[in-house]
DNA sequence: AATCGTGTAGGTAACAGTACCTAGATGAAT
DNA sequence: ATTCATCTAGGTACTGTTACCTACACGATT
């Protein structure tokens, strides 16, 4: 049999470097690592690994990017996706591409094993945490409660756009800061106080502060 | 020379992983492992590690409350932030209360250990990546002068609405409180604007809140 | 082709905070 | 007793935020 080859895309050298670890220890697969979404891409349409292991969370080109052009160009690779976040939304998307395997960086060590492995031999791995998570939210739904967590409504402009509110930045500043009208920053402001129910006079920068870890 | 005991604190897996390999190379730590942030706060209080590496995003306790309760105990040990994430808030209130080192997970391993050495060593070190926080800070302080001095200008009152203005409220709610009237409290404020040479749309209340553990 | 989400931008009104004034009451210190 | 700091309160103008609108462009989805 053939040592397979693994891609590790993870801007965090610390996440590489433990998920390189853990892997070589297994003496079953030839690793090579990238630190961003294009240079992963590029490894893909060149050195074609069998299996890549890519964290959605990455700046400039996304893993979820990555596995998106990668389906569409038809590319015959097993994909992992590695993320911070329980976002079901997301997770489903990940679904419709093909993604064989998600795995939240909570999770274990043994357990990023276990789904490489079942990734390996052809099969669909999900964190436990993540079908839990399914299930909750399903649940949820069918009950009627509505979305109690706001903050996964806002849309990635607005995250940015909170996350220079929770610096205390005025939205001039936010606006000189992204280059666009003040108007546009006042609009998202206003956007998210109503996604997130807010209302008075520094309700959101309040919000913004107090979820500032999440930002 | 006796070995270190070094404290990680992560609720990743792979992270508490992958620093765990590369310390325990150096065959110089003794390593205690804590995946959240009240079993860390127990470790440092009970084993009193030399150095504690917290990861600030945690869920329940934050790496953050962690190091502000150590710093109020008046415990002492060397304490090194590891985030994902480059605020500058965070940052300034972290060199607030102490903290030695702040690494950026984007950082590579080899930077950790410089950071771990230093750190051991008495020093101070800081993500390349914030550098420019710090010096934005220093040149604050020095052209500002009057920071601590300013803050001790303050009269009881003026500490009492300061007080409230760190906790979000409107000077119409401020004014409520205290029974007083509204323009009684923008005075106040304005007051204490000028005795701390603070300018600007929320200036007072970011040095509130900046402030929040002296008032 | 039509729809939807998103980002963009403008208008208007109301409310909150900042900036800079004046000024009376009170109590402590010289 | 007079001065002084402090707390109190009011006026006016300006800036910033919230709360409503409308509207257009663009890409993705259907």
């Amino acid at each position: 049999m053939d040592i397979e080859t693994v891609l590790i895309a993870d801007d965090h050298a610390l996440i590489r470097n433990g998920l390189q670890q853990v892997i070589e220890q297994q003496n079953l697969y030839n690793i090579i690592e990238a630190d961003n979404g294009k240079d992963a891409l590029s490894i893909i349409r060149d050195k074609e690994p069998d299996v890549a292991i890519l964290d959605i969370e990455m700046p400039g080109m996304t893993g979820f990017e990555v596995a998106k052009k990668v389906h569409k160009e038809g590319i015959n690779i097993n994909i992992i996706f590695l993320t911070m976040f329980k976002d079901e939304t997301l997770f489903n998307k990940a679904m419709d591409i093909g993604v064989k395997g998600y795995v939240l960086k909570e999770n274990t060590v043994s357990e990023i094993m276990n789904c490489l492995k079942a990734v390996m031999n052809g099969k669909y791995y999900l964190s436990p945490a993540i079908s839990d998570f399914l299930v909750r939210r399903n649940t949820d739904l069918s009950t009627g409660a509505t979305d109690k967590d706001g903050f996964n409504q806002l849309t990635p402009t607005e995250k940015e756009v909170l996350k220079l509110v929770s610096e205390m930045k005025t939205s001039q500043e936010i606006a000189s800061v992204l280059n666009v009208s003040i108007k546009t920053i006042q609009n998202h402001r206003n956007n998210m106080c109503n996604k997130l129910d807010l209302s008075g006079a520094h309700a959101l920068l309040k919000y913004a502060m107090e979820h500032s870890e999440r930002i």
